[in-house]
DNA sequence: ACAAAAAGTTAGTCATACCTAAAATACATC
DNA sequence: GATGTATTTTAGGTATGACTAACTTTTTGT
């Protein structure tokens, strides 16, 4: 099981600074990390002592540090909580970037799980419902820039309903469009329509990857072999043996 | 100008507890805010000779505790923010209250203002947008609690292209309706039209009270005078001539 | 190879923010 | 008005999390 020690955010923030570092290069130096979170060098030494002790990073005096395996994974929820609030910020609120990520790395540390969830699935709703959408969200954008808010209604209104009635007549001919996942370019999303039951069906589907989930492609490889994805926020290196057993329909265009 | 003097956390709740107990008693003891906060009675001691250095309250040893202006000022704008934050988790992302609760107050503290602004526009900008509105927000609701989501996506497409479509007509035929103020229901939500030039006109279009807004009307005293409103997550009590000076289109049937 | 520079650690300080135990004060009641 | 109880403060302690100054170790350049 995930054992659920508590962390501090200042913490939780030295183990971020660590994996991106180590993300970068191949092991992070104190200085990196002092750089990184500007504060000095003894503040430094002193958190890796603490992490050490709690069996987060493997450290030993003048030595470089990395991350043990319940660090790793302590790392990746802290960042799967930076990244999930920050594209929220970013992608529903329009928030500007740096904004959206200065705020994001002060809030991960005291959002609860069930909010997490739930922002994430607005999120996917706002992205899935025929209501919702990439339109519906720039309209908020107007919202705020002008403070003459809803002006253009009307025209808003009118294109929904266009976009309704299309998708009516379209659902009535013919199905819904299905492909293989690794036919979706990077950037594209789409949702899951079936995961075929192979050898390695468990671990994804475990992640998140199961009929209806909104997944978005974030790289492929040159031969398409790792295929890179993110599900529920969680980033997922899927190898073309997984990939080639998801059906899905892509979403982009709208 | 509003001295912005960084406050922690824990003195930010400090604050908060002792507003609200002043508001339901005439002043606080150290005892209360003790019980409330979940921490010692030394522990208020220390916070309250911290709070009163930075004249944020009244403090004297063995005396009753109550806010000065400045601090008063300070617990709003806490309360502001808490209230915010657990309004958005409760109404827009369907949440829990006790759990939204909770968390708004752990939030609270790092929430900076220009997000805090968007959570405010976007509750709006949904409650406002006829392509958002109360029954898409319960779409949401579903896609929460059943893991089919969008089942019902037919259905609910169906109702929104009927609004869309009686909201149009409506709009051609006859004028938006507009009210006065005080003829809102408490619970009630409207859109202000136009804030009569009057002598305390300034003030309450400094809280913003101005065209566009959103109003919620919290609460009418027996004769009318004293109303209770929110506006952009500020409460606000009008007085009878300030009120009537409001012009307003009501939100409430949508 | 060796001195200088850079990086890292130790030692010691300070502020916040809790706590318990003990002393002081306020109050309530007889 | 004495006395007991509740409240409040003081005293003293712990832990986090930052800092500077001084020391040690490692790296780098000649
Ligand atoms: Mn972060
Ligand atoms: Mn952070
Ligand atoms: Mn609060
Ligand atoms: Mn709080």
């Amino acid at each position: 099981m995930t054992t659920a020690e508590t962390l501090t955010a200042s913490l939780e923030d030295y183990l971020e600074a660590i994996f991106h570092i180590i993300a970068e290069k191949r092991a992070a130096r104190p200085k990196d990390i002092a750089r990184r979170l500007k504060v000095s060098n003894p503040s430094v030494t002193g958190a890796l002592r603490l992490l050490a002790k709690k069996k987060l990073v493997n450290y030993a005096p003048y030595d470089l540090v990395t991350l043990t395996g319940k660090g790793e994974e302590a790392a990746r929820d802290v960042i799967r909580r930076h990244e999930v609030l920050r594209d929220f910020f970013v992608k529903v609120l329009a928030v500007e970037q740096d904004v959206a990520d200065k705020a994001a790395c002060k809030m991960e540390h005291s959002i609860p799980g069930v909010i997490l969830e739930r922002f994430i699935q607005f999120a996917e709703f706002v992205e899935v419902c025929p209501r919702g959408g990439s339109k519906w969200i720039a309209g908020f954008g107007y919202h705020c820039d002008y403070d003459s808010a809803m002006e253009n209604c009307e025209k808003c209104i009118a294109q929904a309903l266009e976009e309704v009635k299309k998708k009516k007549r379209q659902g009535g001919k013919k199905k819904m469009p299905v492909t293989k996942l690794k036919d979706i370019p990077p950037g594209g999303k789409c949702k899951v329509n079936r995961v075929a039951a192979g050898k390695a069906s468990s671990r994804i589907i475990e992640m998140g990857v199961v009929p209806g989930a909104l997944i978005e492609v974030e790289k492929i490889a040159p031969l398409g072999d790792p295929i890179d994805i993110k599900v529920k926020g969680y980033h997922l290196s899927l190898r073309k043996e997984e990939a080639d057993g998801i059906d899905v329909t892509p979403l982009n265009a709208r």
